[in-house]
DNA sequence: GCCCAGGTGGGTA
DNA sequence: TACCCACATGGG
C-alpha cells in the first residue's frame, strides 16, 4: 500500500440522519451490506480502472486491468508507459473504446510521471480543488472520472456521480436527475457528514444496486429501494 | 440482430 | 444551452 494514502477499501460508516438520503443509505447498506469500494488493491489501478471503466460495463474495464496486472506493468506509472502502444491497446481491448482509452491513460500517467512526483500519492498531495482542476484540463478526464480518482484513488472528500447516482437520485426524488453534474455534486456534499468512508459507500450501494436492479431487471421488483420510489419517474 | 453500458470531447444551431 | 455524434467491446 501506498504510504501517505487511505486504503482504497474502507469500512462502511453508519449514519444516524433522519433525512431521505440517510434513510435510502441504511436501507441500501443493510440490504446489500458494506461494499468496501473501489474494487481495486491500489491507488493506481483505481486510477487505471476510472478511465477504462468509461461508458462502459465494470466486467470489460476489470478484465482489462487484470490483463495489465497480468504483464505486471501495475506497479508504477513509468512501468505502465514503457508498454507499447499497441500492446496497451491490446491488454485494455475488452473494456471498448481501447484506442482513444489508451491514448487517455497515457496522457493521464504522463501527467502523473511529470507533475505529481511519479504517483498517485504526489497528486494527493495537492489541495482538492487544484487537483480536480488539473485533473479535468486533461483530455479524457471528465468530472466522474476526475471525482473516482480523487475520492477512491488520492482519499478526497468528493462525492462521486455516475449514471447510477443520477438515475436512482431522480427515480426516488432526491433530485432533479437533469442537473448537470455540479450541482448533484453539491447536494450529495451539503447533506452527507465530512466523512470519506461514508462518501465511497453511499457511492458503492448505489452503483450496485443501479447495476443489479435498474439495468438487468425488468422491474424495480425486489430492489432494496423500491419502498422509496416516487411513481411516475424514469 | 439490437440495445446499452459506472463518459468524454467535438461539432452545430 | 441543447442536442447530435464518434469512440468499440461484450452481455442480455
Amino acid at each position: 500500500m501506498s504510504p501517505g494514502l487511505p486504503p482504497v477499501r474502507l469500512p462502511a460508516p453508519s449514519w444516524e440522519g433522519s433525512s431521505r438520503a440517510a434513510r435510502i443509505y441504511r436501507a441500501a447498506l443493510a440490504a446489500l451490506g458494506p461494499s468496501r469500494w473501489w474494487p481495486a488493491e491500489t491507488p493506481l489501478e483505481v486510477c487505471v480502472g476510472a478511465i477504462l471503466a468509461q461508458n462502459t460495463s465494470w466486467k470489460g474495464a476489470s478484465r482489462a486491468v487484470e490483463n495489465l496486472l497480468a504483464r505486471g506493468v501495475m506497479d508504477s506509472p513509468r512501468a505502465l508507459l514503457a508498454l507499447p502502444l499497441e500492446e496497451l491497446e491490446k491488454e485494455i481491448r475488452p473494456s471498448g473504446y481501447f484506442r482513444q482509452k489508451a491514448r487517455r491513460l497515457r496522457i493521464f500517467l504522463e501527467w502523473l510521471q511529470g507533475e505529481c512526483g511519479g504517483g498517485v500519492e504526489g497528486l494527493a498531495r495537492l489541495p482538492l480543488e487544484e487537483a480536480r482542476r488539473a485533473l479535468l484540463a486533461l483530455e479524457g478526464i471528465g468530472p466522474e472520472t476526475a471525482d473516482s480518482i480523487l475520492c477512491y484513488g488520492a482519499g478526497k472528500l468528493v462525492f462521486v456521480v455516475d449514471a447510477y447516482t443520477r438515475r436512482i437520485g431522480g427515480r426516488h426524488g432526491l433530485f432533479d436527475p437533469k442537473l448537470p453534474y455540479e450541482e448533484i455534486r453539491a447536494w450529495f456534499e451539503a447533506r452527507l457528514p465530512a466523512d470519506l468512508a461514508l462518501y465511497r459507500e453511499y457511492h458503492a450501494l448505489l452503483v450496485r444496486i443501479g447495476a443489479g436492479w435498474c439495468r438487468t431487471r425488468p422491474s424495480c421488483k425486489g430492489c432494496p429501494l423500491s419502498r422509496f420510489a416516487r411513481p411516475g419517474l424514469p
